[in-house]
DNA sequence: CATGAATGAGTCTTCATTCAT
DNA sequence: AATGAATGAAGACTCATTCAT
């Protein structure tokens, strides 16, 4: 029999170490990295605490795998998404609604991504601040491109790629799959706005006429 | 007969309990709340650990006035700046300045009015809260209003109210006084980033020839 | 004028004292000695902390305050009670009756001073105690003299002082002036208890007809 | 799914568990519950603090253990005593009995279970006063059982009750197993004491002639 | 792999006492 | 006398981590 060596290996294993991710995930979210201790985690996940060091290497290793998976999530979501379209201003309305939709069904772990940076050790969050800078530089490189198209009205690239990518945090703060609003509606609105700001106000597509209410229909805020 | 509270009433003591108030606050800010210990307060504030407990009731407290008192403020500095103003577009062109404005001013405040929410327990998180939805349906009734006024193309009330509370918390994130670019000319471009959502795209006042440069000068991220 | 020296003199710092005493009494009784934080007697006696070191030399001052002033009263009350007397099975009876009144009517003082002598260091300890036995050894003289008197019938002189004092105690710490029997008739079939151990079996004077009921009537425990 | 609370399992926790109880006893009759401090406790027990807490709940978990391993032990003591046994005089004559060596042998136990009650929270209190009850009850029952008796000569039942049990608290007070009286001797005379107060004089068995000095030869108090 | 147990540093909070005002 | 403030030690309890079984 092939010996196993340290570290999850077997099915079993594995699956576990996806559990305690998930369930750890979901007490990050709700009370914060700090306030989560590892005995809340095991119990979450059904374990006792020390069984936990078979599947992970420490507390916050815990948490810089689980930033780690958004990134790459995200970024593999934009490369697919983007692929094969040439037009600026058709690309971004893509990484847009992309962003939007990927914040939206993601957004417990954005959350955690955006809040728990400081919880890392210096080592550690530099590795995770490197994706989201790789990421941001993808959108602002297709502002600058459109700032320096045609018929452009870009205010500022750096301060308007922060606000697009801030409005995707803001969704995913408030939206709710049980929610009044279908997350196609939510993306198509934001990304309007978002391209708004941008100075490109093109009706979009097929969502138009979903999307022009006066009174709001979007989920409440917790 | 006149019931005193144990508390601060002399000069010396409301000095120190104020500068509590400021060293906790700087600390919630860079470490978060549950990674700040009272150690940590009373070692920056010069105290013993014990002698804080003559100035706060504890350290969930802290946090309380911390956040009340942003809001108190927030809400003021909104009641002085609309004082007299009657067209809707003009007060919605200055709430949001001065909302933009205050969130930069006071960044580590409002931050940590954003962030350590969840840290509260029930009972003082929903006196926090009302505060914070006192302030949002400000805005939302000038939108409102905005929304039922000639020529306007609001897209939907609260959504964009959340839209505009959300680029103040953003503009904070990554302001700094030590940045390329002047306080009142991000509160300007800010405004008009915000009012573009709402469909009113007036140039802006005097600040116009700084606020439109393509290539960013604002602070770079923390 | 005369100068006042340090120490309580004036008649207001007098009863200030004795109101911290009292206060004390009540919460030692309640909580126990240990339990009780010079921050509650201060709250009871509507005082700040640092202003009971005007009246009280610390904690642990307050309560051999307490103990000693029992011991004087109720050593005052069998001098006082035996006085005149001869007949060594009518001092007996004397001094059982008073035994019992003094330590149903000062249940708490009594109960304090049976309970919290642990708390006492060393030397204060042996004060007290002192006291205590001072009073010990009026009680075994007279079952001494009484075991060496003619038709009596003592099985143990300590022993037998040891279960008289004991039912003192004993009733303390269930006599309530609320309780549906008089101190009277406690006080007579109590002694009459003790009594009766002692090989005594006197009807008792006056009280005889209240005192055969078989039902109890006495208080509840609490 | 045998859900398994986290807990002591292994043959090496038990023994931890039982040693601490003990330790703690001790430190709780020797100093009082609130006096003892967990620091104590841990070192007694050569453990760290922290440790403690694998098989504890917490401080008070420790009291209420202790007290309700006490009556436990009585109630079955007694059980068994009266076992098979009809005649009501011979039945309280070995409750008696039982009670006073019980208390004798466990003096200990029985004066945390007499002094720390208050120590308790209300719920825990309940508890522990509920079995209380449940054996005060039994010898009430004897002693109404023998009032309706012919030849009997009870003066109250309640009362009597209370000074029955409190003999055995009052012999626990003073009980060295190396006094100067063999444990026989003191249940014994003790027996006699109580019966007689009950009206019963009946000489006892066979400790009779030992049971005749005048001078004591039991231990001194502590 | 899972577990119970141990560890030692850490948490917030309360304590009795002192002292300038 | 009274008070607000400071102190430093101690309180019970929780933490992340390690390890023998």
């Amino acid at each position: 029999v092939a010996r196993v060596e340290a570290g999850t290996r077997t099915a079993e294993g594995i699956r576990t170490s996806a559990h305690i991710r998930a369930v750890a995930a979901d007490l990050f979210y709700e009370h914060g990295y700090e306030a989560t201790s590892l005995r809340h985690i095991a119990k979450a996940a059904r374990l006792q605490v020390g069984s936990l060091y078979n599947h992970i290497k420490g507390k916050e290793d815990l948490l810089v795998e689980i930033m780690v998976g958004i990134m790459d999530d995200l970024l593999a979501a934009q490369t697919q998404a983007l692929e094969g379209v040439e037009d600026v201003r058709e690309r971004l309305k893509l990484f847009i609604r992309t962003h939007i939709r990927f914040h939206a069904e993601r957004a417990r772990d954005v959350f955690i991504g955006n809040s728990e940076l400081r919880s890392l050790s210096r080592v550690k969050r530099k590795k995770v601040v490197a994706l989201r800078d790789e990421y941001e530089q993808v959108l602002a490189g297709l502002i600058e491109e459109l700032a320096r198209s045609q018929d452009s009205d870009v205010l500022d690239v750096k301060m308007q790629t922060f606000a697009v990518l801030a409005l995707g945090g803001h969704v995913a703060s408030w939206y709710s799959p049980q929610g009044p609003m279908s997350l196609d509606d939510i993306a198509e609105i934001n990304t309007r706005i978002a391209l708004r700001q941008l100075g490109i106000d093109t009706p979009v597509d097929a969502a138009e006429d979903a999307a022009r209410p006066t009174r709001s229909r979007c989920g409440s805020r917790p």
